[in-house]
DNA sequence: TAACTCCCTGTATTATACTACAGGGTTCCG
DNA sequence: CGGAACCCTGTAGTATAATACAGGGAGTTA
């Protein structure tokens, strides 16, 4: 019976992030508004901390707030539509698709320079700009 | 002997780019000053245009201008330090691989989302939000 | 009750990468 | 020479994601 309560201090000290990050993503309407203390203070629930957890793993994961705010939205059972759902999910995994492709590109122009550097010591010509000049496709 | 030459307006529409981030990269010292003519104007060579060419195609695949501004350098022989080169090269490389882990982790995360939803057509129980909050390593 | 820590609000600043004016000067065509 | 199209400069605004700070209130403990 006796929910755990957080303040903003406790909150942020176990989620790591800053206490003005959490008012962000209040104001931002990724987090509920909270109750408070008859002086005004935030108090935060279990699940508070749970839905900060998720943001900042998606984030880490690279997905932009706008987009986390729809996932939660979905979670939240506001967005219930099946087909929003697969669209926004389906967009991300094109730009990932695309993205991983671009990443693999990169990381072989940027073996070949270090190899390059390791070999001549000096650069003269530069196999980057060469390669990128090239342009990339898509 | 008859170099091209470009104005403004040439130049931005080859490299297919508003003329105000011309000015913009001019202005963060990717693009040297160009020359003018009598009235001004701003001349431009195949060796900016090139250098344009490069700036996109490294944004493209996710290089930030700051970034670009130092491999640019390199490519200008302002940095030749091949210890430096191997330095920028290596750094971004260690990014890249992550960004291509977690990028892989969010993929495999989206498909198993989008086929819940195929399934259920309705969202009751959240797999992203379940496999967010369980955190993702690194 | 003083002192101290924590919390409140609102506003301003940072960084990245542009994008959009306002108010002029230049070039070129007829 | 008139007018359109183009270019110049500087400043301001946009979006994203915070981060910092000023000025004040709340809660706790000696």
């Amino acid at each position: 019976m006796c929910e755990q309560k957080y303040k903003t201090g406790e909150l942020v000290a176990l989620a790591e992030i800053g206490k003005e990050t959490l008012r962000f993503y209040e104001k931002k309407g990724l987090l509920p508004k909270p109750s408070r203390t008859a002086g005004g203070y935030r108090i935060y629930t279990e699940k508070d901390l749970r839905r900060l957890l998720f943001i900042k793993n998606a984030k880490k994961l690279g997905l932009s707030l706008k987009e986390i705010g729809e996932l939660l939205a979905i979670a939240d059972g506001e967005l219930v539509d099946c087909a929003e759902v697969r669209h926004i999910a389906q967009k991300r995994l094109d730009i990932i698709n695309e993205q991983i492709d671009n990443l693999g590109k990169l990381k072989t122009i940027l073996i070949d320079l270090i190899n390059q550097c390791s070999k001549t010591n000096t650069i003269n010509s530069c196999p980057i700009i060469d390669s990128l000049s090239k342009g990339v496709k898509k």
